[in-house]
DNA sequence: GCAATATTTCCATATTTCTCAAAATATAGG
DNA sequence: CCTATATTTTGAGAAATATGGAAATATTGC
């Protein structure tokens, strides 16, 4: 298993439904994050997947957690995030500014 | 298999190492392309090995594929990659505008 | 210490993905 | 039509990932 690029672990962290729709939850979520629990809820999915799922989520450095008395609080990791989107982005334009042409306008972050 | 995200597949292409150096290599290659061969070649993989992540890759939407005479030349799918970027980066500035904060210096795209 | 709650770890199974040799397809040039 | 080249498809075994119940761990309050 010879992973060369860690981009290829956060890559795979969100190459799945359910964690691609957790990782969206917990941004949507901010900085309080959401409970283990509630993830689950959320997602419905039962507490053992989700646990793995989650788990996957912060190896790649894309969650983070943090115990607050019995429930564990996760949130997205948005230095990883910006990481992931950096490499990929900057891999691109390399050569092909057309590729990232239209992207600042995505950059409109709308309040 | 229920995949609700169409960027799933497309993550998932990249979420590999054999493909997103494939991927690499097709972005520096431009519009010219790289033949199957050239691709297998270069990344030093089984010529049937590569052509099925070839065929991840533009099932994906991240690679296109014309026949010229005997070869078949790839080249990146740039609407495909950034319709990805797009959806990570709206995704995410959605609340957070910090995640994408340093993001418009990546896309500096240096001549 | 005990019961209750929140979550993870363990373990086994099911599913998917990966790999590549061998056979099949496509094209070009005698 | 035959041969050579370029690539894909087939097929099958190996490896990795996904799933979830049951057991284990952690924390709180009584």
């Amino acid at each position: 298993m010879a992973r060369h690029f860690w981009a290829v672990e956060a890559l795979s962290a969100l190459a799945h439904d359910t964690r691609l729709r957790v990782f969206r939850l917990l941004v949507q979520a901010g900085a309080e994050g959401m409970t283990a629990g509630a993830i689950a809820a959320a997602v419905d999915v039962p507490a053992s997947t989700m646990s793995h799922h989650i788990a996957t989520l912060e190896r790649a450095g894309l969650a983070q957690s943090e115990r607050e008395s019995r429930m564990i609080h996760y949130r997205a990791d948005y230095d990883g995030m910006r990481r992931l989107l950096s490499f990929l982005i900057e891999d691109c334009c390399q050569q092909r500014p057309e590729m990232c042409a239209d992207l600042v306008s995505a950059m409109a972050c709308k309040p």
